[in-house]
DNA sequence: AATGCTTGCAACCGCCCTCAT
DNA sequence: AATGAGGGCGGTTGCAAGCAT
């Protein structure tokens, strides 16, 4: 692959006859170009979004030398030229979460693109396709096992709140609780994953009249929580609190007026505007490695254990 | 070295939705 | 209510680099 710059120097000098072509050439309009872009192009473009701000494309023509169509600039914009976009291949961490996300939205990567910062629709959309085609080939299923298992995990248990392993959980905890623990965790043979349940009593919100959610952790052995992420400008983050009788106290906030969706990654529920749940979450998890840690940190929140030692975990 | 195939990615196309008139 | 413009979105295509033979 070349680079753009180089990409933009060898196209701009194409005819008509490939990249670059010059369309509606019609009598009486504007021939716009097509193909790809070149570096005085994003130039013009650049300096027209400083001037004017974004939207409105189908004025960059009209009020710039860019002889692009709205629809070609906001692509532009969009996937390559606007600020804090992520170059680059994908981490494994972004990789695992378009699993996630594809498990639960289908195709649509405006929505999964909303969930990965940095990162385009396009770019998502080209990774799943070019991953759909790898996989098909080796004869893999779309989903990886543990994918495939949370969806079911979901299927079975319909309006049931599952979460996702906190992500952030090296990082930036503020606090660190040793629960009381009692073993319950069962292995269902699936490899490296340990699944446990948790139920967890709410009071109903008004379009759940369910007084259980149920919670499923599936977490690498090495490390496993149960975590909640969120957006830090919407959702306030979880608080928690020692309760009696080996209970923890997961309080979740939506603040009032925003009925934004209570964000938790593969798959969550929507909470009313002003929803408040209280919820007692019985901490019923061990691992060998050491006994299981609550967290706490930014928006994220985690219980869960940290086991140094190599290996299978005690079940 | 030449050729063909695969992969990654940028960009376009067409459909659809929203909103102003 | 009807219409058109603007813009968003998902599907698809075309091209260049990398790789295998």
């Amino acid at each position: 692959m070349r680079a753009p710059e180089e990409t933009a120097v060898i196209t701009s000098e194409k005819t008509a006859a490939g990249g670059g072509a010059i369309s509606g050439a019609v009598e009486g309009h504007v021939s716009l170009k097509k193909g790809p872009w070149t570096a005085s192009e994003d130039a013009i473009l650049l300096e027209y979004v400083r001037k004017h701000g974004e939207g409105n494309w189908n004025a960059v023509q009209k009020n710039s030398s860019l002889q692009r169509c709205g629809k070609s600039c906001r692509l532009r914009w969009a996937n390559h030229l606007r600020p804090n976009l992520k170059k680059g291949s994908f981490s494994p961490e972004e990789e695992i979460r378009i699993l996630q996300l594809h498990a639960k939205l289908g195709n649509k990567w405006a929505r999964m693109a909303a969930q990965l910062p940095g990162r385009t629709d396009n770019e998502i959309k080209n990774y799943w396709n070019t991953r759909i085609k790898r996989r098909q080939r080796a004869g893999l299923p779309l989903y990886p096992p543990e994918i495939q298992r949370r969806v079911a995990f979901m299927n079975q248990r319909p309006g049931s709140l599952m979460l996702l392993e906190n992500q952030n959980h090296q990082n930036n905890f503020l606090t660190s609780v040793s629960p009381p623990a009692s073993t319950l965790f069962s292995n269902d043979g699936g490899g490296d994953y340990l699944h446990g349940n948790f139920e967890l009593s709410v009071p109903p919100p008004p379009q759940l009249q369910s007084s259980l959610f149920s919670m499923k952790m599936e977490l690498p052995s090495t490390q496993f929580f149960l975590g909640f992420t969120g957006d830090e400008k919407t959702i306030p983050p979880p608080t928690l609190r020692q309760g009696s009788n080996g209970h923890f106290d997961v309080i979740l906030q939506e603040p009032q007026g925003v009925g934004e969706s209570f964000n938790s990654g593969l798959l969550y529920e929507q909470f009313p505007a002003g929803y408040q749940a209280m919820a007692e979450l019985p901490l019923s998890s061990k691992c060998s490695g050491g006994d299981p840690l609550c967290k706490m940190g930014g928006s994220d929140f985690s219980i869960g254990c940290e086991n140094a030692g190599a290996g299978r975990n005690e079940i």
